[in-house]
DNA sequence: TCGTGTTCGTGATACCTTCTAACCAACTTG
DNA sequence: CAAGTTGGTTAGAAGGTATCACGAACACGA
């Protein structure tokens, strides 16, 4: 996030402007997604004309980049907040379909069709992990109950072995199992519901959604 | 499908360009996905120069619906393939998967973020029921051993109540929550893979996959 | 076989886009 | 106050979609 009382006015000034490009950013995709981000016709709502946002922004690229950045803290931010007043899983999987259904764009910006050319910085992908340790810390040491103690399955024992993500959190293989269930399962559904898949079918997305969320908490 | 053995000379060769420009799409497209298809790269590498496509495909646009329609057939082909020959969930799972590895960006461009503007025509989402149809099929009419037998969930009387998309099949509300699940709980794990948010997890995308599968199959 | 009309391909053009280059004004700083 | 940095402008290159007008090739009925 560009800090907007720094030293100088004129660092002031510019992290305004970059503000108010990525305000206007945000509403362009918001409403015709990421792919038609123009960055004339941000220019020219703005009052300048053209070329002049290549002082705030390299490229569009690099305005993208932010866009998705700042994406993934909003994100990020609300997990820990939500997580912080103490949610649980079945919490948290209600937080993420209200932060996707905010603005879909923006979702699909963090976890929709990859930008063939583009390489995620080492920002975000620090940032994803947070999201990730905050889902581990919600889950529970134990399993619910009505599971039988079962050892664990072939799936737990390679994550046991290859838990490069979670390397920083000490939880067990049956954790970093649900926590990567919660993520694609609560993503299968929420993602085929924004893209419009499940529309004229007739029945109620967010019953599926909450039905698969009691899937990974246990009822 | 155009129609490669017409009546007239003049719709044959037609047919067999239009094929021709197809084909180069595809290609334009699994190198850098669909928002990187130029109508004018694809005329130069046919020979033709520009303006000329538009006597085959009335805007980009209009080629890209025929490339969706092209590509949920080609899914609900190989599906009905498997399944006559007699596969069952387990083996869907598979070939789903091996159908999106083949070419991620034609997986992206049927369940991928969706383009603002586009509108699915009847043909499409007629196919998608169909594909639908198949895993109904799939669908064992007894549910897995060891799932003691209890009244329908909430959502599956919901989902009993709410079957547009599946008017003309006789499955039963269990069957229909297979199928969704299906569905939404292996797109899950299949986009975030093809996406890329596994890289450098350190754990096999495959092995979440599989045991996704297990999960819908009943072990 | 000879018009005749449809179809196909072309170049020119309009209007977008991202992005670079050159130039000028304003502000900051020594 | 002089000098250097920064912000803004216009012009232009390169590439995209899409329309138009025109000429050539083809198909077909007389």
């Amino acid at each position: 996030m560009s800090n907007p009382d720094a030293a100088t006015p004129r660092e002031r000034y510019r992290a305004q402007v970059r503000e108010e490009i990525k305000k206007h950013a945000w509403e362009q995709i918001a409403a015709a997604g990421a792919s038609a981000l123009s960055l004339n016709a941000i220019a020219k709502q703005i009052g300048m004309s053209g070329p002049a946002l290549y002082r705030y922004f390299a490229s569009r690229d690099e305005l993208i980049t932010e866009l998705i950045t700042d994406a993934y803290r909003s994100l990020a931010d609300t997990f820990r907040a939500r997580a912080a007043a103490g949610a649980d899983l079945g919490d948290l999987a209600h937080t993420l379909r209200a932060w996707a259904l905010d603005d879909p764009q923006r979702y699909f910006l963090l976890y929709g069709t990859p930008v063939p050319g583009y390489r995620a910085p080492e920002d975000t992908t620090r940032t994803a992990a947070q999201i990730m340790a905050v889902l581990l810390d919600a889950c529970p040491d134990e399993e619910p109950p009505g599971t039988p103690p079962s050892p664990p399955s072939p799936l737990q024992s390679h994550l046991g072995r290859h838990r490069a993500w979670a390397e920083q959190h000490p939880a067990p293989p049956a954790a970093l199992h649900r926590a990567l269930t919660f993520w694609t399962r609560l993503h299968g559904v929420l993602s085929l519901e924004l893209a419009g898949h499940f529309t004229g079918m007739g029945f109620d997305p967010a019953r599926l959604y909450t039905a698969e969320a009691q899937t990974i908490t246990g009822q």
